[in-house]
DNA sequence: AAGTTTTATGCAAACCTTTGCATGAAATTT
DNA sequence: AAATTTCATGCAAAGGTTTGCATAAAACTT
């Protein structure tokens, strides 16, 4: 029952011509006889004909692959990235392949050989938060394959960038808890060699100085991951503090999401005794009681712009072009987990 | 700087030996010198060789690459199948390539296309909610290449299977609400050609016939989609029913979040007004207020398995097995959204 | 009728790798 | 010293496709 593929030769030999013909006629090639492509075409059909794009990859030397390297693909935030991505390569006639390093950076090293490997026509990569050293992107890139950097940055290293003005963020979410009236404001951030962590925390600082609010280290907690778990034990620490903070602005809404979990727990009253405030804007999160305040990302937008510069790239190889480095704004959404101002 | 990639050739001119020296060398074979090995493993290294799998691929017949496709990647469900799918995947050295059809029939038609072209050695599916018609996977079965389906059935096709028992699920869901007391128990299900929400709203209506409940056709909504929005109307309208339910089965967690909010819009209490428990368990789903019951399901597990099972047929190409049908059972996790028994 | 253009098709190389078979040299046995 | 075995390497084919160049036949021009 299971036929094996067929081939231009097989369409060739039955019907008694060369090769090169039936490949031509498949292509509507000028030079080939409406007559004959009819007969190629309808052969071609009944046979069940693919064209073998392992083979044509290996004589363009394009494997029409993109690799998608990113710390994982079960949070909201990169799933999107990936769709916007995905959404402008598809019509382009390109496949990816996605490989998630799990936040390990021996993973992340071991995909991009992999990768290399594969042949794929260029890259996405978001690195992982144990990436400290990017000698592996480096090694990629002088095989000429180009690469675009979207959301965690990786400083010194010189290609396309896509990435979100975190600082930015932080600042307006800290500035706003200010001006509503929270004097104590705690921070939890994430591991600090991600860029994206630590411009978090450095628009948190600034917003403060600002204000000319005196930073406490007791109020600045980080968490090592990103899951839910992760959060609860140092929310709960800032809230047993003995000056409790009156606002928590956290690193993303996951981790938000653990800090009004253990504040409930604590029966204190969110606002109204503790503001929150999180990052990303996932679409849980406005579901929650009371409605989470957030700094909302264009995310999808982004895995769309990055796909579209490596395109770019693909496409004019040889020519030096500037390298890109485009920023995003986020902004702030009030719900009901803050203080109105 | 950009050096074009070093084949066997580079390497084999440079040292002055064959072509097929210099294979054998980098793949130990054991007729070659151990002098000419290190020769050519070091020069390998010196210009930054990798075995191009493109030509290899192409003389094995085999790309080594796998096609998963799915509806969509940003649900927690399936990104974590996804997961599962690749912690098998990767160590036996195959790619995979993540393929949305984002609810739509055609573009699985164009997918399944697609894979075929790029000569996928097999492939994991779960059909959109629009797809009716399973011709264009028996297209792709007759070339010979192995597919698994997974979690949404495809009834009539005759593949591997890793599915799981959402009557059971279902049933078990309602059984609960009867037992805590419930006796206006409404449904929230989901577009009806889809395997898993035909058993659900089966397993709901046979567990009120087991208790001699009178089924309501009115207690009984459908869904479009799977996003909250899509849940809050048909939430509303059963909440505003006259004779207003004390209970929602809905067919997954982000719908019962929707009840949820719409139940709290309502000013009613949870559980004690309106119990509602929700199906896939989602990591957020225990965060809300009052935390979620659901029905839990080994997500990660069945994307494992149905890669094993799918390997498994890739590498027993030619014996002929007996299908597999694999099915996993749920489990009730009760929280705090439905009344205690 | 001879020469020229147009039209349609085929040949063969190239892409990179693996591998069965052949070859030649060195080492061993008789 | 001749015959046999062992060891190391090379040749060439195969995998499926595209494409520049060559060729052959038909159609046209003079």
């Amino acid at each position: 029952m299971s036929e094996p593929r067929a081939t231009l030769k097989d369409i060739a030999t039955k019907l008694n011509i060369s090769i090169s013909t039936v490949s031509r006629a498949l292509n509507d090639h000028p030079a080939i006889n409406q007559r004959t492509k009819r007969k190629v075409k309808s052969t071609a059909k009944k046979l069940n004909y693919y064209p073998n794009l392992l083979a044509l990859n290996l004589l363009q030397k394009k494997s029409h692959i993109i690799g998608v390297v990113v710390p994982e693909i079960t949070s909201h935030f990169f799933s999107s990235v990936i769709t916007g991505i995905q959404d402008i390569l598809r019509p382009s006639n390109y496949n990816i392949i996605i490989c998630q390093s799990e936040e390990s950076y021996t993973e992340e090293v071991e995909i991009l050989e992999n990768l290399m490997r594969v042949g794929v026509d260029g890259i996405l990569v978001s690195p992982s938060s144990s990436t400290k050293n990017f000698d592996h992107l480096r090694r990629f890139k002088k095989t000429g394959i180009p690469i675009v950097v979207f959301d965690r940055d990786c400083p010194g290293l010189e290609v396309d960038k896509v990435l979100v003005d975190d600082y930015d963020g932080a600042f307006q979410a800290v500035d706003y808890l200010v001006k509503s009236g929270c004097k104590r404001i705690a921070h939890i951030g994430g591991p600090l060699n991600l860029s994206t962590t630590k411009h978090r925390l450095n628009g948190y600082l600034d917003a403060l100085k600002q204000h000319d609010i005196p930073i406490d280290k007791k109020y600045i907690k980080h968490v090592k991951g990103f899951t839910h778990e992760d959060g609860i034990k140092p929310a709960k620490a800032l809230l047993k503090l003995e000056n409790q903070p009156d606002a928590i602005f956290a690193v993303n809404d996951c981790i938000a999401i653990s800090a009004m979990h253990a504040a409930k727990m604590l029966n204190l009253k969110i606002p109204e005794e503790i503001s929150i405030i999180g990052f990303d804007d996932e679409p849980h999160s406005s579901y929650f009681t009371p409605g989470l305040s957030t700094i909302w990302q264009p995310v999808y937008s982004m895995g769309m712009l990055s796909a579209r510069i490596l395109l770019k790239r693909i496409d004019n190889k040889d020519e030096k072009q500037k390298l890109r480095e485009e920023i995003f704004k986020p902004e702030l959404v009030i719900r009901a987990s803050s203080k109105k101002m």
